[in-house]
DNA sequence: CGGCGCATGTAACTTGTTACATGATTCC
DNA sequence: GGAATCATGTAACAAGTTACATGCGCCG
């Protein structure tokens, strides 16, 4: 049973190019960070056994320095075990959203409080918009003939919608809020 | 540190009625499925947790036997912590979804494969969709001027706009791949 | 040469899942 | 009495985070 999907990141993106397990972590949390977040102490550990078992080899440049980067490079093998993951089924997703369940709860509270927790959560979920938004202008305008960034654009429209969504229902519920407060 | 939040659902839960464990496992799964779970590995121990900490009481019926239900209630020192939970900042949302990941990797395989797991997302979301339609409208046709559901409409709410977001995407997307499909 | 950002790594820990064992109750 | 479902519990495991240790390389 290996259920952590640290692999196939670390798969994918060296599908596209040699990168070191600290570029993957940079990459991760600025292009994923919507999505999804990995840790050193996952990615480290997963380079080696990746290693290990040939799905990609490293290149260890400065011989006789103790430390130096270490770029990954996918193998055949990798690129096969990637495609294999890509063609299986997509597993159901679990999110925990702790708004929701404070929402659900706060029955007992004050409303202003409440209030207070989701003007937050619209404020941090807008700058991420925004950024979503930066970032498809700058897909957008290096976009040309030969580049295919469509994909990547797929994803970033996913965020962008479902962050419109969040945005929407903080403000419905401010108002739904205030209306309680009346009371 | 304990940043888990088993602690909170179970005293949440535990502020409207007095439940055993495998009813709050119910609870959860069905009216917050769509935003949380808990699994019994967790829920189990941390009701004793909470027992012996005295944050909730359990009433221990049918002496003698071996086994048998047990119910719990919440104490006064359990309402306490929950309300300061409740007033505290809520903690950003880590999301991981596969299928974005599988979208941003995408390039590599056939447009095919990814149109058939966008539509099964679809599927299974349109069907919790539905779900969460059917308990709003129970929730409306049961509501009267004593009862408050307010807070569990606007949690079904919001989950009613992030599915109609995921959906969304997923119609768009498909025509997008479709288009790719035509090169 | 001091500080900062790049870079690698891991040990200790917490969190969460799974699979299994067991018993109680209900309904046919 | 047998099947299904209710109900409790936990051991073994897997996954993920955090904090820390270490060293490199460049710039002012």
């Amino acid at each position: 049973m290996n259920k952590s999907k640290t692999k196939f990141v670390i798969l994918g993106l060296l599908s596209e190019e040699a990168l070191t397990g600290y570029e993957i972590k940079k990459i991760v949390d600025m292009r994923f960070g919507f999505f999804w977040n990995e840790s050193y102490g996952q990615l480290y550990p997963e380079l080696k056994r990746l290693a290990q078992k040939e799905l990609i080899s490293a290149s260890k440049p400065k011989e006789g320095s103790a430390r130096g980067k270490t770029r990954y490079f996918i193998t055949q093998k990798g690129i096969s075990a990637l495609e294999i993951w890509l063609s299986e089924p997509v597993e159901t997703e679990s999110v925990r959203l702790e708004i929701l369940l404070k929402m659900y709860f706060s029955n007992g509270i004050k409303p202003e409080i409440m209030k207070k927790h989701i003007t937050e959560f619209s404020i941090s979920h807008q700058k991420q918009l925004d950024m979503l938004n930066m970032f498809q202008q700058q897909l957008l305008s290096v976009e040309d003939l030969h580049s295919n960034h469509g994909d990547i654009l797929s994803v970033i429209d996913f965020g962008q919608k479902v962050y419109k969504a969040y945005i929407d229902w903080c403000e419905e519920t401010t108002i739904y809020l205030e209306s309680r407060d009346e009371k």
